[in-house]
Formats: structure tokens, C-alpha cells, sequence
DNA sequence: TGCTAAAATGAAAACGATTACAAGGTAATC
DNA sequence: GATTACCTTGTAATCGTTTTCATTTTAGCA
């Protein structure tokens, strides 16, 4: 049975197609009896107006894309989630698209730069070109980056100065002094620069309580609970080894704490440990944390495209959410005995 | 400036409207030289076509909607990347509705029978009524359920009376003979008939190896760890206590765990635990556990839907995919001291 | 009741593609 | 060289809407 045309409601009602039309869109310039005519035409032949057509004749799509990558990571879903509340009310439709590998890239590259495609474009926790700006710009493509940084676009991100130094200001209050910092490499090229500010805020924090900066307390590694094991182990045979130490991330935390229990030192009598990201983990290893914004990053991301869209580009292009620390059992006072 | 159009390529080109078509779809019936023109045409002005336009001549859609519950489940996630990747190789658009509410259902069912909107629908651990079933039927939509299940749908299920056969076999296999299992409760109408089905192989590998099923030995609760851990303990503390448990998720299994650091009980030495998943924590805490398939199941939905679109439903309806034990720390021979 | 203004309705032209059919051109055959 | 056949290309209809503009109907007022 082919689908229901408004043809056929029209024919139906006994009035015109552009009737049947304005009934179903506009609110106004249609007399109440047309309108229950038409509306009852409608339910007796089970009509559902053709979406395809009307996108075609209005030029929108009401569709969104997002590229993201891995969805395995705990923090993009996270992030999608919020984006998928913040398209729940709209009328818009969000096809998500998830890049695992390089040659992905271009697949999605080509649907992304068609305007017929979709109305705007979110790119989530990922490096975006100037040559891929570029193209945006050229067919006028809305475009709003979550966790990711380009001075021409509206982005959605976190001030991880400001977590490093809340970190490091926690174990401070507490009476640290000789605090360690470990971290993925802060040089790497491909990554954005949170890793760097959070070193920066770690930094910061320190000056600021003026203790001085021990370079021999500061550690980077390839990114992996192992890998933080290792560098944390090295920290704790130090001759003044820390009594305390900020990890750039949960995962790395969770290394750190392997290290304690492998030399039986006691977390957090002797040693204080806080990560970063409050990953699902973090509340299972009962690991004090900085916890980062990820859902209100999705909505708030999921809300500035559609604003975008409606209204165009607007002042300010940076919106950077406040992360917040999660006070578990990981960290205390130090142990002066 | 306004996109281009298939009718400004031809002008370029100095061909007809039609001949661009023709280069761009069907193979055969250019010669090469116009072919030429107006692929370089294309390039010059940067065209791509009009998606909307070319679906509403062709009736067709190429997108699937997935409505599923729940982002927050990493069950849900899992089969969610499995769906994905199965379209990465089609052309098809996958558009996600979560439903987190009962009022969000009311919004996606509008949308999903809709021929115009999608070629497919996708319906991920989520009940569905017979009235649904109907309106897909009368539409004539491809429906394909993934961890759910309707008699005259296609679906993609898992084998729990063989999972939880398997956990009860491997403790058997170990030794034990005071083996309990809890669950959520069984009767539940909202739920699949899955806790059921792993209670029905828990009875049938009891049954083959010939021994006695204890009624003490069976509890049911309210889903949950803390939950979980009362009924563990009451288990616990019968006066012939049972060696070893089977519980039918992973969660529940982390409660049972509670409960045995809570009296003092080494696990596995005095008492063995199986959990039902393989969730990310499983694999933390070290837990023996059954893995469900949960990325294939989404791969073969995700092909499933595929196939079905293109050939129609085909036998069989039902693809049953087997469960996997995952032996880890938390199960040993009974301690027969 | 008749006239005018306003409101409701209808006819038809888009939107940008695909494709059946017609027409034109080229090559092959005699 | 004329006829035929085939292959390439163009013309125009179509998909199901929205919306402008013209037309008809209704309502208001004297």
C-alpha cells in the first residue's frame, strides 16, 4: 500500500492541497470548520506528511552531525548524552558519526561539507583542520566544537588551568608541600593542550603558595595505567620521595595507586593521590578526583548549534564550563610522623 | 552563496541536466569525453547533490532509526558500536533515540512510523507492544529488534539458558555442590524473559549432573548491588552456608563480593563467585563472569536491518548468539578443609 | 440590501534531483 | 550515397511539499 499523500487528504476533505498544507503548519488563516475537516481526513487515512519533500521545498534538514571518536571512551558518551538532551526538544535529528580510524576520515569528511546533508555540524573531542575550516566557511556550514579549539569557531570548553591548580590547591589546604605531577607527554602534537594546562594551573597553584617547584616531582609518560605505574614508582624510591601526587587523569590515578599497594605504602596515610576526569572507575577505587563537566559540555554544545543555526554566529565563540573537585578517600592530610 | 545545483554543473558543462545525472549514477551511456566535462564541471564548482532532492525521487531514505534506553548502560553502548559499524560499509544514516522516559516515547513512536523519515527501524533492549508491532506492519517498515524479541520480527538474541547452564557447569566442573543463584526477581512482566532463562539453566546443569536443587539456596531482589549484598549475606549465613554462587549480572555479583569482605569470607578460597555481563568493572575486580556478545549483537541488527531492506524478511527470524565464560580470580575448587 | 474590505481558499510555480521518451548524430550495411 | 540501427543526448514529467498570488467567499457597515 503506498504511503498517504496530502493529495489524497486533500481530494478526502474536499478542499485544496495548500489548505491541507496551512492547516498542518501554519496556526492562522483557516476557518475552524475546514480545519476539522481536514484534520479529520487526516486520521482516517493515517496521514504523516512526507519529510523529504518538505525539507527539499524548505532548505533545511533538520538534521545535525557529530563526529566523534572512539565511542568506548566514558567521556563521549557522556558528552552525547548531553547533546541528544539538548536535541530532545528541538525537532532536530542528530546522526552520530564515529571515527575509529584515518581512512574513516574521509568518508565522513564528504557528507560533513554538504550543506544538503545537514543544517550544522558538531565535532566532538577532535583535532579539526584549518583546510577543513576552511571548507565549512566556504558553504556558509554551521559548526560548533566540544572539547576541541580553533579561534574562528564556537567551542564548548573546560578550564583545566583552573582544575590543575584546584587539584593541587586541594593537597595544599591539606598540608602538602612536596606534591608530584604525573602526565601523558605534554609536547604531543596531536593532542589538545589540557594535558599542558593542567600542569600549567599545577604550576600555578604552586607559585601561588609559594613552594617552590621541584623538577624531579614532575613526570610524563605514554598515556596508560602501566606507564603511570612505572613513573610512580620512580617517584616513591626518590630519597625525598612525594607525599602526595596529581595525576593528569583518572586512568593514571588508578596506576598510581597500583604503585602504592605494590610497595605498601599506605593511600592515603602516607601518600595522597588525586586523578582527573572522574571516569566510572574513579567511584568504584573510591579516588578523590576533578570532575570535568562532560554531559553539560554535550548540552551546552547541542544547544549553541542550534542557536547557531537560528540566529547565526554570536560573541562570545569560547563558552568554558567550571570542573569541580570530588572529594573521595585518596587524599588527606600527610602523615608528619 | 547559495549551493550549487545540478542545473549550473550542466550549464558549465554546456550538457543537459540529465547527462550530469547520468555521469554521476548510472555507469554506462556517456561517452567518455562529455563524461569528462562534466566531471570536471563538478570539481570546478565544487558541487555536490542535493540529498533531500534525490530522496524524494527515490523514495528512499537511506536512514534507520535505533531507538534504545539508556545511554548510561554500557551493555547498550556496546551493541550501539556494533550497529555502527555494520552501516560504516552502507550508505546508511543511523539516527539514535534514546528514551530515557515514558513521555519520550510518545515523541520517537510518531517519527518511526513514518516511511518518509527511515528505511528501517531498529528497536535495541527494548520491549514492544503488539499495537507497534502493527503499525510497523501496516506501513510496511523493516523492523529488526536486537535483545528483544516478537515472534513475527526479525531479532538477534542471546542463548541464557545455555549462559547460565555454562556458569553453573563451571562450577560444577570445580567441585561444588552448594551452588546458589540470585537474580532479579523473575516474574517480573516489564522485563525479557532473560534473568528467567539463566535460572532455567542454572536448574538444568543441576539437573544434569544430578544434583538436588536446594529452594534455600535461590534468592530474588530488587535489581542492585547493595541489593544484592543483603541477599548474599542472608545466603551466607544459613548454617549450611553454600560454596559457591552464581549471580545473573555482574552488579549483582560485585554485591555478593561485598557481602564476603563483610563477614571475612577469602574469595575464591571459601567461596566462589560467577557474575553474568562482563561489564568494564568485571574485569577490575577480577571477576569469573559470562560475556554476552554485546558488539556482535549490534553488528548482526545492524546487518540484519540491512538485509532486510534490500531482500525483505527472510528465515530464519531469530539469529542466536552464544555466551562465552570469562574465567578470572573470582572462582576455584571448594575448600574442602 | 448593496458595497467594500478583509479573510479564506485555490491554482500553480517552485525546490533539485531522476528517468521515460523523443530526437539527434554516427556508423554500418547495402 | 541512402537507409537503418544503435548509441548518445536533451526535453519534460515527476516525487510531495510550501508558498505566492489571484480569486472567491464572508463579514461589516451604512
Amino acid at each position: 500500500m503506498p504511503p498517504v499523500t496530502i493529495k489524497e487528504v486533500a481530494k478526502r476533505a474536499k478542499v485544496s492541497i495548500a489548505t491541507v498544507s496551512r492547516v498542518l503548519n501554519s496556526s492562522d488563516k483557516v476557518t475552524q470548520g475546514t480545519r476539522e475537516k481536514v484534520l479529520a481526513a487526516c486520521k482516517d487515512l493515517g496521514y504523516s506528511p512526507n519529510v523529504q519533500a518538505k525539507r527539499l521545498k524548505l532548505g533545511k534538514t533538520h538534521t545535525i552531525m557529530a563526529v566523534l571518536p572512539f565511542l568506548t571512551l566514558p567521556s563521549i558518551i557522556e558528552r552525547l548524552r548531553g547533546v541528544l538532551e539538548a536535541f530532545a526538544a528541538s525537532e532536530f535529528d542528530l546522526i552520530p558519526f564515529s571515527v575509529e580510524n584515518p581512512q574513516d576520515r574521509e568518508i565522513y569528511l564528504a557528507s560533513l561539507s554538504n550543506r544538503s546533508r545537514s543544517d550544522g555540524v558538531l565535532i566532538i573531542s577532535m583535532p579539526i583542520t584549518e583546510s577543513q575550516v576552511q571548507r565549512f566557511q566556504d558553504i556558509g556550514m554551521p559548526v560548533v566544537l566540544i572539547d576541541s579549539h580553533h579561534r574562528t569557531l564556537k567551542r564548548i570548553i573546560v578550564d583545566d588551568i583552573a582544575g590543575g591548580k584546584m587539584a593541587t590547591d586541594h593537597l595544599l589546604e591539606l598540608g602538602h608541600e612536596r606534591i608530584a605531577f604525573i602526565s601523558d607527554h605534554l609536547d604531543n602534537p596531536l593532542q589538545f593542550s589540557s594535558m599542558a594546562d593542567r600542569f600549567q594551573g599545577y604550576r600555578k597553584a604552586l607559585e601561588d603558595k609559594q613552594v617552590k617547584f621541584n623538577p624531579q616531582y614532575q613526570k610524563q609518560g605514554k598515556h596508560g595505567r602501566e606507564e603511570a605505574k612505572q613513573m610512580a614508582l620512580e617517584l616513591l624510591n626518590l630519597s625525598i620521595p612525594p607525599t602526595a601526587i596529581v595525576a593528569a587523569s583518572d586512568t593514571q590515578a588508578i596506576g598510581v595507586l597500583d604503585a602504592a599497594r605494590h610497595m605498601n605504602i599506605s593511600v592515603p596515610r602516607q601518600l595522597s593521590v588525586i586523578g582527573y576526569d572522574d571516569i566510572r572507575d574513579a567511584d568504584y577505587v573510591n579516588l578523590t578526583t576533578i570532575k570535568q563537566p562532560l554531559y553539560e559540555s554535550g548540552l551546552e554544545g547541542g544547544k549553541a548549534i542550534l542557536q547557531q543555526i537560528e540566529n547565526g554566529l554570536l560573541e562570545p565563540l569560547e563558552i568554558q564550563l567550571p570542573v569541580s573537585l570530588i572529594i573521595r578517600g585518596t587524599t588527606a592530610a600527610p602523615n608528619h610522623g
